[in-house]
DNA sequence: TTGTAAGCGTTATCAC
DNA sequence: GTGATAACGCTTACAA
């Protein structure tokens, strides 16, 4: 036994237990129609040798890796690092293993890319991750190929079963009311990159709000932004030179907030006392700037470990999971009532 | 052909090149001994069919995956993502797909989970990231298991084959010898971690660039943080505490440097007018506070580019990469000549 | 230089 | 219930 390798293979199993290979291959897999006994006594035998099932030979035999893909085209850090943070909470203990796989959204080959990844590695599922997820083709292509995949979004993009989302827009709606309840009328907005999905949830959440309030703001007062700090500063930039300026700026994620305090503070302007913030994603920069930034707080960890249990799961347990997840808002020291 | 999985198989090749199996294996794996007349026409017959290798039986009948593997246990969710890029470049159209394993490096089971994963996953190599790159019973095991391995770190940690490091030591005395010229001679220091060898090199850096300018310090000038923003704050409250208290602060990286920021700002201390803040890593944060910060740049993605290829390369070609790379100070805003 | 046969370690088929 | 036997798609002997 154990050749060349060195691990114990189904074989000296069968042996030992004086078994066939195919009835431990039964008890490997659970095969309802098995003896009492002889699985006890193979259970025995594999536990006694410390037998694994050898990965390569079976993804080989099932045409199927047991592997869980994280394909994403994200600017974020933080958030990925969430996203695969959760995801291997629930790959943990596991025999899944988690494959990590950028792409590039805007490249004319992305989907044969896919197409090719998908089909060569046999991947058991994937976890899109926005914006990506929103890519309907994507979806499309997963499911043709046999592909289990779960898309991550700020809004319902597909069933329950292949999507984990939060609520966007009603977060940014409850942050902006926050703002309007402290007495903020002249509220400016840094919108995130045109076409991504999130970036349209919460400018509705935004103008929603404010509409509820009966507040009309011109549309010099939004200021569209890429997600980045740079973009927020310029963003800023426009926004702070408005006449009467806003006293509020509610930005699409935290980098973007971060530039306008950037931005705020070039100027001397003075947050919060001239000027409130609020950020979205509640990353890691959001407690650490000065003042700590107010912002809404996704829940990215539990949505990617709910996306891996999806994927994972095997037929009913999948109806478990949850697919919408609240964001709420952190209040922390960048709001505060308007100077006039 | 193309039966089930719709993909062309070896046999496919084989049999409309008229060759046999071997032949269009040994194209495949460039074996020397074939003439070019065959190479070419089954070449040719596999571009016309798109034929792929499947890695699941290659992977069989190797007994090796081609996967690689980054290990790491770490804090830092940008330095993990830079990690991560730089792997994913080097690897970007080869056969080398990359698995995320992170682990608890304070668990007894430890070493026994990362040699079932190798065991088990049968890794091409892997890419440990500090500080579980500094634990040579790992890097042995490695070995052992016949897995390739390169380790990243902060100071010579193997042989230039199995080690990317940076120069974190000069770097540190250099970043302390520009507070000195700018007129400092009460510096702080937050040390990061105990155990960690980077945060043994910086301090190193730290204290011979004092003692190159013959300065010396008590004791209490030195406080020891974790590498988070709060035992940053917690860590520059101790020293701002002292009287008299130092005019400079050296930490050893970002997240505790912008704590230090931030529990200045508590104290109504102004950054750099009455205190200048130097950190270690350039991650985004550091452009993205205010004031900006004074940081050492570790070309991190490099170094990770570097390592993929070492473990990659086929003999020779390894010997070209380089193993020492060279941290730079970036200077911005969060240093000026003391008041006094 | 090329081909044949025997693995690699599993699962699927189909008898018993 | 259980076990031969043939896949799965490739590589490594060993021949030719």
């Amino acid at each position: 036994m154990m050749r060349k390798t060195g691990l114990p293979t189904i074989n000296d199993v069968a042996r030992i237990a004086g078994v066939s290979k195919k009835t431990v291959s039964r008890v490997i897999n659970r095969s309802p129609l098995l003896s009492d006994d002889t699985r006890k006594h193979v259970e025995d035998v594999i536990s006694g040798l410390g037998y694994v099932p050898n990965p390569q030979a079976r993804a080989l035999a099932l045409r199927r890796n047991f592997l869980i893909g994280l394909i994403h085209d994200n600017p974020n850090a933080q958030m990925v690092m969430n996203v695969q943070q959760g995801i291997l909470e629930s790959l943990h203990g596991t025999e899944f293993e988690l494959v990590v796989r950028p792409i590039d959204r805007g490249s004319a080959t992305m989907l044969d890319d896919v197409r090719n990844f998908l089909e060569r590695q046999r991947l058991f599922g994937v976890v899109l991750l926005p914006p990506v997820s929103e890519n309907d083709q994507l979806a499309k292509l997963c499911n043709d190929i046999g592909c289990r995949y779960v898309r991550m979004g700020s809004a319902e993009l597909d069933d329950s079963a292949h999507m984990v989302a939060s609520n966007d827009c009603e977060a940014v709606t409850a942050a902006v009311d926050y703002l309007i309840e402290q007495g903020h009328r002249r509220i400016g907005l840094v919108l995130g990159p045109h076409g991504f999905r999130s970036a349209r949830e919460r400018r509705q959440g935004f103008e929603q709000a404010l509409s509820a309030a009966k507040i009309t703001l011109p549309r010099s007062m939004i200021a569209e932004g890429n997600y980045t700090f740079e973009s927020g500063v310029m963003a800023a930039d426009r926004l702070l030179d408005l006449m009467p300026r806003p006293s509020a700026i509610f930005a699409c994620n935290d980098e973007m907030a971060a530039g306008v305090l950037h931005a705020a503070r070039q100027r001397g302007i003075d947050v919060p006392r001239d000027l409130s913030i609020i950020g979205f994603d509640d990353t890691p920069i959001a407690a650490h700037i000065w003042p700590p930034l107010t912002t809404v707080r996704w829940p990215i960890i539990s949505m990617a470990r709910s996306a891996a249990l999806k994927l994972t799961a095997d037929g009913d347990e999948m109806v478990e999971e949850p697919s919408m997840f609240r964001s709420t808002l952190i209040r922390r020291g960048s709001v505060a009532p308007p100077r006039d």
